[in-house]
RNA sequence: GGUGCGUUAGCGAAGUUGGUUAUCGUGCCUCCCUGUCACGGAGGAGAUCACGGGUUCGAGUCCCGUACGCACCGCCA
């Protein structure tokens, strides 16, 4: 055994104590014939001394060495309070130098120090410092939190295969090559979906998995092309008892890291989440919330405006108080620039201030209509109201993005709060202009609503489906829904989305086949936990919960994957690499 | 696929309307120092200014392209 205690555990009571300490040398403070070394493992730093007699022992010592030292425990002459371990320092009378380190491209002392670029290729480096360090500590605490509940629950944890089959509808797929079937492929799982149904229809009525899942699509601050998910499903359940046990999870979660024990989880249905907030991953902690006034300018002496409603558009308004003063000319340039990102034709404002109104549509609108809505939105002095005339989608969407960004610009978030939110009864399907046919909004297991049944392969645009996401702070944590278990049902929706008698057996056959043989009604979700992890410890990085992570082009800086491979390599697997 | 921003000693940054020897902090090396904990003091080394091209008498600075990084839109059942 190298060490008795690790560097973050030592106190005033053990003084007199010898121990023994490995670590990597933090910091060398030097003052001549005495000698200080703050010695740090992952529990963290103790101060090692070297009086007269033994400084020779740390000459050779430097920055991030790994060394084994022994000494007694001594209480300080001053304590450094802003260590756990400040009251005592270690008096050395043995150093062995484990291991030596050249100077490291990034000071591991200084969590400020180094670009995100830097970090990723030195990863293992970035590793050693605590906000990588407690990041992934907290990500295993969650995890066993999980699994103590749902065991609790009588959840059996499952392990479904890594090397599974491509399916056709949603994300592109991480394809493997097969070496035994030539021309054949596996493809990386996007989410355990198709195996978690088949577990229900095996019996095991309540199956969880903290699993691994691919996807190949760019990336974003909060996705990575690989993630984890808490995949959780069960039978003879429906929204409420999937709701009921995701929400004991939370509970139990955030109760064990943050203390917080009056979590709520009121529920918002899509369109109305859509409607007050132009998104469906509203984020809670502020109001603001968007209010339609097209009624007000059907008939405007406003051209835009009437124009829009004509047209069956949409007027949204968002009103922030006491802003006036914040939002100058240029400010409002900018946000116009901003709205046009989510193909919004441009955005209008309006300042109420000193009994007066300014802005852009001051000269647009007449005195009456300006009058109007003020008395509907009831604005008062230092108002400042945002409209987007527009189709309804965009509308609602390029104004919620500006209530999310005026709400963090202006400091209207609580940074301490935590509210969730269900959003329910989302669209069954959305129309892709790509692919000029209706394609699932969720996937294509998801249950329709009882009352939309008969306009499964016939309206679909006013068809909706028993799915559901539960947001927090304007993430979307997770996703779910009540399962079709009915091959009837599901042979509707596979029609609805156009797909041949063909397809569907050549791509979902084995699965569709299952349900002929008894399936449960049953019903799961599938959290993310990356993003719990992130919201949980305060970032908005997603690389910053990942041991490992990809860049935003899918690269991993430290290992240089992807990468070529010998030709041996394809040629066992049949491929040959296309020249440009 | 698209838009925006960025790339300057090991690291983090500054660099004005284009103008002589590229600045600061930190880390690194050497020396001094017995109570530091962001130790202090003295000295030193360390830069193809991402890469390629262009404009100019002259480019870190302006223009075009490429690569990489970050964020966003599309995409993510």
């Amino acid at each position: 055994m190298n060490r008795d205690h690790t560097c973050g555990e030592l106190r005033k009571t053990d003084e007199g104590k010898h121990v023994r300490l490995c670590g990597w040398v933090a910091k060398r403070r030097n003052l001549g014939s005495i000698v200080f070394i703050d010695l740090r493992d992952r529990y963290g730093i103790t101060q090692i001394t070297f009086d007269e007699n033994h400084s020779e022992l740390v000459k050779d010592v430097r920055n991030e060495y790994v060394i084994e030292v022994e000494g007694t425990v001594a209480v300080k002459q001053t304590a450094n309070p802003k260590l756990e371990t400040g009251e005592i320092e270690v008096l050395c009378d043995s150093c062995k130098i484990l291991s030596s380190a050249k100077t490291t491209p990034m000071i591991i002392a200084d969590e400020t120090d180094a670009l995100e670029e830097l970090r990723l290729k030195y990863r293992y480096l970035d590793i050693r410092r605590n906000p990588i360090k407690d990041k992934l500590i907290l990500r295993d605490k969650i995890a066993t939190i999980v699994r103590k509940v749902l065991h609790d629950d009588d959840f059996v944890e499952v392990e479904t295969p890594i090397l599974s089959k491509s399916t056709p509808e949603g994300a592109r797929d991480y394809l493997v090559p097969s070496r035994l079937y030539k021309g054949k492929f596996y493809a990386l799982p996007q989410s355990p979906q198709q195996y978690k149904q088949l577990l229900m229809i095996g019996g095991m009525d309540r199956y969880f998995q903290i699993a691994r899942c691919f996807r190949d699509e760019d990336l974003r601050a909060d996705r990575q092309p690989e993630f984890t998910q808490i995949d959780i499903e069960m039978s003879f359940a429906d929204e409420e008892d999937i709701f009921t046990e995701v929400e004991k999870v939370m509970k139990a979660i955030f109760k064990e890291v943050k203390g917080i024990n009056d979590l709520e989880f009121p529920r918002i249905r899509y369109v109305d989440a859509m409607d007050r907030y132009g998104s469906d991953k509203p984020d809670l902690r502020f109001g603001n919330e968007m209010v339609t006034v097209s009624d007000l300018f059907k008939g405007s002496a406003f051209a835009v405006f009437s124009n829009c409603v004509k047209e069956g558009g949409i007027i949204k308004a968002v009103v922030f108080h006491n802003a006036a003063e914040k939002i100058s000319r240029k400010k409002f340039d900018e946000l116009n620039e901003f709205v046009k990102i989510y193909k919004a034709k441009g955005l209008a404002y309006l300042k109420y201030d000193n009994d007066e109104f300014t802005g852009s549509l001051n000269n647009a609108l007449p005195a009456e209509e300006k009058e109007a809505l003020k008395q509907f939105l009831s604005l008062k002095n230092g108002d400042v109201v945002f409209l987007v005339a527009d189709r309804k989608n965009i509308a609602e969407t390029a104004l919620g993005a500006l209530r999310k960004k005026l709400g963090e610009e202006l400091e209207l978030i609580d940074k301490n709060a935590y509210r969730f939110a269900w959003i329910t009864e989302f669209p069954m399907y959305e129309f892709s202009e790509e692919e000029n046919r209706w394609v699932s909004a969720h996937h294509p297991f998801t249950a329709p609503r009882d009352e939309d049944v008969d306009k499964l392969s016939n309206d679909q645009a006013n068809c909706y489906s028993r799915a559901y996401d539960l947001v927090i702070n304007g993430y979307e944590l997770l996703s779910g829904s009540v399962r079709i278990h009915d091959s009837m049902m599901q042979k509707k929706v596979f029609d609805a989305l156009g797909l041949t008698e063909e397809q569907i057996r050549n791509k979902f056959g084995f699965f569709i086949e299952a349900f002929d043989y008894g399936a449960p009604p049953h019903c799961g979700v599938g959290i993310g936990l990356e993003r719990l992890t992130m919201i949980l410890s305060g970032t908005d990085n997603i690389k910053d919960v990942v041991a490992f992570p990809k860049t935003a082009s899918a690269y991993c800086l430290m290992s240089d994957a992807p990468n070529t491979v010998d030709q041996d390599q394809l040629d066992f697997l049949s491929l040959e690499i296309k020249k440009d």
